[in-house]
DNA sequence: CAGTGGTCTAGACCACACC
DNA sequence: GTGTGGTCTAGACCACTGA
């Protein structure tokens, strides 16, 4: 086995050519370095633009190319170390997050976030909106939705919907007792508001990771993060482990 | 907001197709319906059938179709969650371990491993094949590398390669005292090996879990497990949190 | 066999970044 | 402006499934 490849049936040819791209990039390309353009790479290669482009998408996909409209296509960086490990002990907001919040409205929640709430689906519940800045980049945008019923009541007067609106629920968050959390990650594609924040393509791949906090024996909160799937990686535990990708 | 949606510049038809298509499914068609193919379907929408496709592709990336070369297309069933808790203190292969033992080889890792596990790059190490299924399909495929110096002694002859000797490694594993875990998470395309075991095309997106096995504070165990992105959706922690889809 | 999704072509025009 | 990647077309043929 290995790369002894003895396929009865031929090899498509944008598989090929994403072999022969990839090794390139290993050995005659660095960090950062622009490409040809797609035009000049089809006819060095004699397939259809279209061709050549199914295979950079693959490549795009796990991390090894950025391509940006109106500029071009180089080599991308190893992909982010993200921590998303579980403090089971800390609300988000908590001194040491690096999340940056954004705004804060009140609105009805997606039926599922307002199911594990426990709330009517009309009911509005608290949204913060957060962003996650790595190396430079915004790598994740995430909304908040807490159910306003569990939130302890504010100190001062209840501040316009905005930034500092949004310091002010997750410091009111912070009072209560935290119950544990649980979370997933799937695959889904950036809708226009996420890719808008996270500087991409609307339906670039992201990693949705949707996190439970609870308090009381009671979820009291429902985070879903979109992170950029091309430049992170997700990290459970002390350390970053090792980098890895497909083939 | 929401679906305000006013954009100055004209949505990509492509765009509105996934739209449109995305409310039919919730709408009017059930779990494991077959749709209209693909050319009908471009037809009635009036678009060239690479629009169309274009539109199924981030359909089936987040999970709402299934997609079978020579049958058809189907409304996909949710995803399955699939528990990828740290149980820090057991090892692969442990009684209540659900994936199953297929193969195994010693073989020279691939550099991103052989770092990890600290040995030189072209030294053999064990490697482990195994597979998880769920609801009858395979959802997973993973190497486990295993460091030889680590292993303890075996008790009989050593087998032959094999699922049987497979077993055995894993045996010997149970009896060193687990050290600790870590793991990360991320987006990646299905090598032609893994797209194979996990009855998928070649470059299907995957999610790749690379966890690191520790004991008496060295890496002796790396596993690289590869899960079909279309089908799963990993949680962390002691229930499944529920499910989201991106937009 | 007929019908499905997967691959491929050779064009065209559009949206965007940068000068 | 020029040059890039993104969208779109109207075909064609291939690989596969299942009757």
């Amino acid at each position: 086995m290995g790369t002894t490849e003895l396929d009865q049936q031929p090899e498509p040819k944008y598989r090929h050519l994403k072999a022969v791209l990839s090794r390139a990039l290993d050995t005659e390309f660095s960090v950062g370095q622009a490409l040809p353009n797609e035009r000049e790479l089809a006819a060095r290669f004699g397939v259809a633009r279209a061709t050549l482009r199914q295979a950079l998408d693959q490549l795009e996909l796990e991390g090894r190319l950025q391509r940006r409209r109106g500029v071009g296509t180089t080599v991308a960086p190893p992909r982010v170390g993200v921590d998303v490990s579980p403090r089971q002990h800390t609300w988000p907001g908590a001194p040491g997050d690096t999340w940056v919040a954004g705004d804060s409205v009140t609105t009805a929640p997606p039926p599922a976030v307002a199911r594990a709430l426990d709330v009517p689906a009309d009911e509005p519940v608290e949204v913060v909106h957060r962003t996650l800045v790595a190396h430079g980049q915004p790598v994740a945008a995430e909304q908040l939705y807490i159910a306003s019923a569990a939130l302890p009541a504010g100190g001062g007067p209840r501040p316009a919907p905005g930034a500092e609106r949004a310091r002010a629920i997750l410091a009111r968050l912070q009072r209560l007792e935290a119950g544990g959390q649980d979370r997933a990650v799937e695959l889904g594609s950036a809708g226009s508001e996420d890719a808008r924040r996270l500087d991409r393509l609307p339906g670039s791949p992201v990693l949705i990771v949707t996190t439970r906090y609870a308090a009381a024996g009671r979820t009291v909160a429902v985070g879903v993060s979109t992170y950029r799937a091309d430049t992170c990686r997700l990290t459970f535990g002390n350390q970053a482990p090792l980098s890895l990708s497909a083939s």
